[in-house]
DNA sequence: ACCTGAACACCGTTCAAGT
DNA sequence: ACCTGAACACCGTTCAAGT
């Protein structure tokens, strides 16, 4: 693989090792959250499966919480993508927010460790003075917002969606949508008792209450 | 103060002592979450508020999981008794959804940290094998979703609330909830772009979508 | 039954030193 | 500019021992 982009010196043998050591970081990061959640994220392992020494990512992070930052940019990144092509891919299509929001719901259940991430504390935890990556942070969380907006402005310039605030209606649906993605992560709608008394597996649960929730946008 | 109930003795010198030990660890977490964020919560800090040694609260709770559900297992309750008591004052009105709701979310705003507690991992992570306190928190969750599915149900019978599935309705409203209270505590509503391009202070702005979520359940 | 102090393993972080 | 190894402070947890 060849690094056409980055700021990395693009002669043969940067190209014959790899992806440079701050890239390494990150993907080691983001595994390690992936297979044992923020626990198992130790600077230790992050800088062993990298190759490096246990210091050495403090030479390409401000520290721990910046390097988890730098992951919750890429899980914002990733997860816009993924929306802004279930957008692309529906068109005018009636249907296109129903897709966008189960392009949501999709990301979020394939990688829980990274949503739950993007939505902890970090934002606005600013314990030792912000970090390089709190300002990428905030940027990346607005640009899904705008993606999300974009979309439900579409669908009311086409006349599919009801007419009103296209912030407020943005901002309605995504919470809606995440809190639906919390419980079912935090396994309240596994229980066969309280909120688990909602009828059918998860799955269905979640594609009829989306249904429920276009419904509402709807002209 | 006398200990009136409970399975401590009610001797004089018992009552003289103040509370049990395992309340004052529980007093003591509580507060140092509520000061500091989970992190905050040592044992060694624990134990120190209670009078005790650092390895005292393993003679009450199985680890520092365990004594983080109990709070979690509190939180749920103070949550509930909260809403219970909203429903109970709004009685037959109209708006007695729309109070609950405002209920729920002032008390999530009073409590950030506990109730970002509520919400993580606790009820499914079974690191160590559950722990005692992981039945009380699922029961505590539960009763806190049947006190809103009761609201909804009242509203459904009075004719205040169109007809449907109380569970889905319930599940529905309390995701967008959640929703907005995590997307408020996050600070995304705070920014000058993104979701903080919603037009309004915060408090208006939850004020204004808690009447649209409430108008969307109207008969 | 409840508590203590010492000890152990583990982690984030700093720093002087190397190339 | 980037990395290393030793060292420090801090924490969860265990355990033998005390009352």
């Amino acid at each position: 693989m060849i690094a056409a982009h980055g700021p990395e010196p693009v002669d043969a043998a940067a190209a014959e090792a790899g992806p440079p050591t701050r890239e390494r970081l990150l993907e080691a990061a983001w595994d390690l959250l992936g297979e044992g959640g923020p626990e198992a994220v130790t600077l230790r392992e992050v800088g062993r499966r990298a190759g490096v020494s246990r210091t050495a990512p403090y030479r390409h992070f401000q520290d721990k919480e910046d390097l988890l930052r730098a992951v919750a940019v890429r899980s914002f990144d990733l997860l816009r993508a993924r929306v802004a092509a279930a957008g692309r891919a529906a068109g005018d299509t009636p249907g296109a927010v129903r897709e966008v929001c189960r392009s949501y719901i999709a990301f979020a259940l394939e990688n829980p460790q990274q949503y739950r991430l993007m939505f902890g504390d970090w934002v606005l935890s600013q314990k030792h003075g912000d970090g390089p990556q709190a300002a990428a942070l905030r940027t990346a969380a607005e640009r899904l917002f705008d993606t999300a907006a974009e979309s439900i402005d579409q669908g009311q310039r086409e006349g599919a969606l009801r007419p009103g605030d296209p912030t407020d209606f943005t901002l309605l649906t995504w919470s809606t949508l995440h809190g639906l993605v919390t419980f079912t992560l935090s396994a309240h709608l596994h229980a066969d008792s309280g909120a688990g008394r909602v009828r059918g597996e998860p799955e269905e649960v979640l594609s009829r209450l989306v249904d429920e929730v276009v419904r509402g946008l709807r002209a």
